[in-house]
DNA sequence: TATTGTTATACTCTATAACTATA
DNA sequence: TATAGTTATAGAGTATAACAATA
């Protein structure tokens, strides 16, 4: 077998990365739901949080929460409730349709995971994430360098 | 060697995507450009473009085009010019600061991937990728299937 | 009639800064 | 004084719909 290029690795590699974000925006259409509001209701996954700790969890800014938690509280997925002990903070809690959401998010993850890797060899599929491994070492390395 | 988990795979390949898109931000800064104007000026680095043309191979709006036109129009790095047949149509074209900034982008592609892959060895470059083809096979096979 | 690009309008995500209530 | 969240303001990407100029 041929040695490919760096180049041809890296378009295969862009290629992947758009078909995970086609995937997002198919999901996104089909739930009526935004990736800013998913990737929020993923992080309620473990149970409330308050909106502070939101943006420091998904890196925006508070202000930027609030609005997602609007957005998140008109569609019905999500309530603002009391902080049992700081009242300057809210608990954002997921409604029965937040968590809904939030379980079919996880079971369309395991599917896809299945789908793209359930039939793959075990010692290839293992070569494969060991050079996943390696790639993300080094991209880690760099974006560390580069600030 | 252990066979990892459909899902261990599939975490893998999300954490990439982000270190990509992560690194898409970085340049961003860098640059002073947005993702959605170095994606239009990727483009042109064939040549000039029509604003249709640039919609349907961006997969946006023409009226998203406008938009986007005008901030490079402002920046510098592109200018409507009068398409020589078709009096509807502008031609986008870039600059010389437009070609520098394509230029720039194409430099920085080829030195990543030399730095991500260009130590890896042959052999092993060869299976990564050959996965990589087949997880891109089996994922647009899904994607069709979804619609 | 169909196509090209624009204006009009609207929604979402994102950010900074100033402010209120609370700790 | 510091923290949690909001209001105020702004810029960018995206979309649909109506429209003018041209093919």
């Amino acid at each position: 077998m041929t040695t490919p290029a760096p180049t041809d690795a890296l378009d295969k590699v862009l290629h992947l990365s758009m078909l995970v974000s086609a995937d997002m925006v198919r999901y996104e259409r089909e739930s009526g739901l935004t990736a800013a509001r998913i990737r929020l209701l993923w992080e309620l996954a473990g149970g409330p949080s308050a909106q502070h700790a939101l943006a420091a969890a998904i890196d925006v800014t508070p202000r930027n929460i609030t609005g997602l938690v609007d957005g998140l509280v008109a569609s019905g997925h999500v309530t603002r409730e009391a902080h049992p002990t700081d009242r300057r903070a809210t608990l954002v809690t997921p409604t029965d349709r937040g968590r809904d959401a939030i379980a079919e998010l996880r079971s369309g993850y395991v599917d896809l995971a299945q789908r793209l890797f359930g039939g793959m060899d075990g010692a290839r599929l293992a070569g494969f994430a060991e050079a996943l491994d390696d790639t993300i070492r080094r991209f880690s390395e760099l974006m560390e360098d580069a600030g």
